[in-house]
DNA sequence: ATAATGAATTTTGAATGCAATATGAACGAA
DNA sequence: TTCGTTCATATTGCATTCAAAATTCATTAT
């Protein structure tokens, strides 16, 4: 037990809500093992060990396809198989791993339609959060994003990409919030998450930041106006975008997408 | 071991689909363990127990708010600990059961904010699902459609409630397999189970079940005409009525939907 | 050299065991 | 009685163990 433990906590509901983990607590929650008074609240080792092994898969940590190995993940993380066999079936629930009876988990290779099919499903629910979130998103969230946009412009600028993007998906984390519907954020986020890994291996072009960068002021400015049917079809569109960049990005790689 | 197991298959790729497994196999996949040569594919007993546990859930047999015991469904399915645990991680990331940390499962209980945002989405994904499946249903699924619409009629006319919601819930599923796209399939389908959980305790109106046949008349008027965007307005307001339905239903009973 | 066979090793699936925590009953004080 | 305290029991979280299956690798036959 070297790496995750560290357990002792009460009246803390998990209704895996990874989306919420992801609006909450950055990733700065793994690090940070406090040794003081005021610690962050932790739950159990199978959802710790759930969380770091989604954020493994969604940075391409493991590749598509790669057989995971419960041994060497055990010792990895310092915790027994028990915990680390709980998270892969919840991740192979969501379509991050796939098990293969009796001969262990591999990630799930997306296939073109595959990506393709949870892209179009995305575009719907885009345009479901831009409607809701023009109507329902608070002063103080609007002011949030705005800040957030400019920064995130600040990135764009310097070229700082990290950065830039850890905002960006703030951002749209944030504008799926607004909408006050908890069941659509968790869906967002979870296929969010499924693309997510393609775009840290595609090789996207300069023009498509630029172009990105574009669409996010108009979607700022729709959100600013609370033009829900707007707000809607740029949501819609960036996404689109988005998506059709990552599979440009791909071709000629040796990827399945 | 003395209601699931059987173990012995290869070949055989689990991806946490729950929609295919509904579609392809019926209820009587648990009942009959087979002898002979020709055996339905297994999988392992926690995909088996979670199958079990979902439709237990579903059938309203688990109350919600009530709390699972572990020990007392080892018993009850012949299993140890250690499947029943791995389930149980995978509904609660279904949404089904929200884990108490050393204080166990229960069984998620909608608030009234939840089934509602749950419908709103839901709503989205049939207007998707009418759109596409005009599109892409070939002629031998309309023909499915069409006659298990006319068995479900049979049933109606003769008030027989179980096989009417069986062929019901058969034709929408279909609907959404006809889209082609499994990643909207899977999303429906699990949104559904939780809904469905309270059409089971809601007292419904005779009116409603008549209003119900006649929306599925125009459905499936619309899907023989290849009526996307009909078929995608009829969908949702057959959704959105049906929900309001089972809000109505629920209303003075105790249930905290 | 290649393909096929079979034993040794590794890996997975599931049951069991053990420590930590929660639950609930018995008891005593206000 | 009602509230709080203590202790026994039950339940959960996780590690460990055991059995079944897959994989590897050496050996043999073609």
């Amino acid at each position: 037990m070297d790496f995750i433990g560290v357990t002792g906590y009460r009246g803390w509901e998990w209704k895996g809500s990874l989306a919420i983990q992801m609006l909450e607590a950055g990733p700065e929650i793994i690090e940070s093992l406090p040794q003081g008074e005021t610690r962050i609240p932790r739950q159990n080792l199978h959802s710790e060990v759930l969380a770091l092994l989604r954020a493994a898969i969604m940075e391409n940590q493991f590749k598509p396809k790669e057989r995971l190995n419960e041994r060497l993940l055990c010792e990895r993380f310092g915790i027994s198989r028990t915990p680390l066999r709980e998270a892969f079936k919840v991740l192979a629930s969501e379509g991050l791993l796939t098990l293969l009876p009796n001969r262990g988990a591999v990630v799930t290779s997306l296939s073109i339609k595959d990506f393709e099919a949870t892209l179009a499903v995305m575009a719907h629910l885009e345009t479901m959060i831009g409607e809701q979130a023009a109507i329902n998103s608070d002063a103080q969230t609007i002011a949030t994003i705005r800040a957030w946009h400019h920064q995130m412009f600040a990135h764009f600028l310097r070229r700082e990409m990290a950065p830039y993007f850890e905002l960006n998906q703030k951002i749209h984390l944030s504008l799926a919030a607004a909408t006050g519907n908890g069941v659509l954020v968790s869906l967002y986020t979870s296929l969010n998450t499924r693309i997510l890994r393609y775009r840290y291996q595609a090789n996207l072009q300069p023009e498509r930041w630029q172009a990105a960068v574009e669409e996010h002021e108009d979607i700022l400015s729709a959100l600013i106006l609370r033009d829900g049917s707007r707000l809607g079809i740029l949501l819609r569109q960036h996404l689109l975008n988005k998506g059709a960049a990552i599979k440009a990005g791909l071709e000629g790689a040796d990827q399945p997408v």
